[in-house]
DNA sequence: AATTACTGTTCCATATATGGCACAATTTTT
DNA sequence: AAAAATTGTGCCATATATGGAACAGTAATT
């Protein structure tokens, strides 16, 4: 079948009883029409429509082919109506990928209030501390914390500054002694996320501005920094955290923050989804909730902002 | 919906889970592929497919958008095997218009043999004295008689000469003399067949040349054959038969034949059917099995041929 | 590690389809 | 009776779509 467009417009001529009143409706110029609907019969070998200057006769082949031209028409019009239907308002699912500390500290605060505000939205939460490729995945929306975004197919949106800082328990401070300088940390036993890079080194700034880069072999590694906090208050070593994680630890005494005036890189929690034209209202929505609302769970949750990186 | 094709070819694709692969089934290039669908995303203004180089993956819009599009192309399958039905074999009905006369004394004795040998295919027999329009009666094939035929729009077949004789019954030859030339039958009672021209002649030619041209006034008309015959044989008044119709009433000595040295025009038994590309099958055979059988049927019934005109 | 094979997309000269017009045929209106 | 309106089709300059080659990216193979 060469093109089943003519199939439809053949049950438009049927319908309308004319080439003209069909081609009136379709929009099209009935000389295209008369052409395409001969076009048609030749290719078929088969005569639908007997033609007078005033009426048109369906073939007995014509009526029984008409039925399935119907089909194809209604069954076209049920496709389109699929891709109104998701984008007339948000509606569908929408599938984002967070890493676990991220999902588990800001987004489960702030999703109660997107489901409710959207109620024909379902989201799938992806969690997971490993890189993800958005199209392989399936993923609408990744979050990560990344100092920045390069792969050009996707939009990166900065979410928040994500300050980390070296955190250990008391007793490994004792132990080891207090650091006053990078390098006083040589000796520590350290833990740390898994970087695909296989490169671990801290790189430090004094509140004078000098630097200091500062390579180490974790003793521990992973890729989820709740272990890592875990860990560290179980005396394993010396770790980089987000901040806002530890608050709760530093105020409970199970850790201290090792070594304040130095800062390491501010990371930068990111939104990323791949560039397309046809956003769907459901992702759209949550990528406007997403920047609206994450800012201020951060500040419920306790995450450093720069005041108090 | 602009091009109803792409939902086909949007399918295939993904039946086929590569553009390549897809192209190469449907004998396009994947770069006409590529871009049709691109096309239809960019018209519905979702995307359906996300690719990789090597993959592809539908979104859940695709995925609901796909089962209509398989519909469209089983409906279009079905549509075209439709067509595909009626021509692999003699299949379906033919309709067939003739004047009741050679409907009764010729169609009737050749059908049986006809709908034997094509067990599948149906008669539609429209019996009409009036001169038919093969379009706005949808009609496949006529049987007419006339000395030529002018449509051009139309193919002629000739089936049989079809010669005519004045017949009357004995009693009113008795009552108004036997006529040895056409002007004795000026004072007859004349009766005939329904001309639309209005215009009621008899133009005579003798074995020896000479031709006479006699206007005559109809004391009845009528568009059946066997009344006329009817009429005939019950006195009123001569008419202008076919032979064949009449050779049983001249044995039975109700109809004798007038002015028998004179001869009146031969007609022809014409089949016509409108010039078409695709004549089906069912067509095809009937067309071909009354020209092979209706000469036989002719003699069988007693028609006038030549030799006994 | 390097090579080969294959993916989907882009490019652009070329081939194809389009659509306004004219036309013959017919119906409706004047 | 005549004119106007509307039908479906044929024509042909023009606009649109096509498809082979090149390309960048990825997977499988060597």
């Amino acid at each position: 079948m060469k093109d089943i467009t003519n199939l439809a417009w053949f049950a438009h001529v049927v319908e309308h009883g004319s080439f003209s009143g069909a081609a009136r409706a379709l929009g099209v110029p009935k000389s295209t029409l008369s052409r395409r609907i001969a076009d048609l019969e030749d290719e078929l070998g088969v005569r639908l429509l007997n033609r007078t200057t005033r009426k048109l006769y369906l073939t007995d082949v014509g009526r029984e082919f008409l039925v399935h031209c119907q089909t194809v028409v209604a069954a076209a019009e049920a496709a389109e109506q699929v891709t109104h239907f998701v984008q007339e308002k948000p509606r569908g699912k929408v599938r984002i990928s967070s890493p676990y500390a991220i999902s588990q500290s800001l987004l489960v605060s702030i999703m109660p209030g997107f489901l409710a505000r959207y109620p024909d939205v379902q989201i799938d939460l992806v969690m997971t501390n490993k890189p993800v490729n958005l199209i392989e995945e399936q993923v609408d929306i990744a979050l990560r914390v990344r100092s920045t975004i390069e792969d050009s197919s996707l939009i990166a949106r900065e979410l928040l500054p994500s300050a980390s800082a070296l955190f250990a328990s008391p007793e490994c401070v004792t132990r080891y002694g207090l650091p006053e300088h990078p390098l006083d940390l040589s000796d520590w036993p350290t833990l740390s996320m898994h970087y695909s890079s296989g490169r671990y080194q801290w790189s430090f700034t004094s509140q004078h501005g000098e630097s200091v880069t500062m390579n180490y072999q974790p003793r521990l590694i992973t890729d989820d920094l709740w272990v890592l906090r875990e860990a560290a208050a179980e005396h394993q070593g010396v770790v980089s955290l987000p901040v806002y994680l530890c608050r709760d630890y530093v105020e409970q005494g199970r850790l201290v923050r090792v070594l304040p005036e130095w800062r390491l890189p501010v990371g930068k929690l990111h939104m990323v989804y791949p560039y397309r034209r046809g956003l769907l209202p459901a992702v759209r929505v949550l990528i406007d909730y997403l920047i609206e609302f994450m800012p201020g769970a951060a500040g419920l949750a306790g995450l450093a902002t720069d005041s108090d990186a």
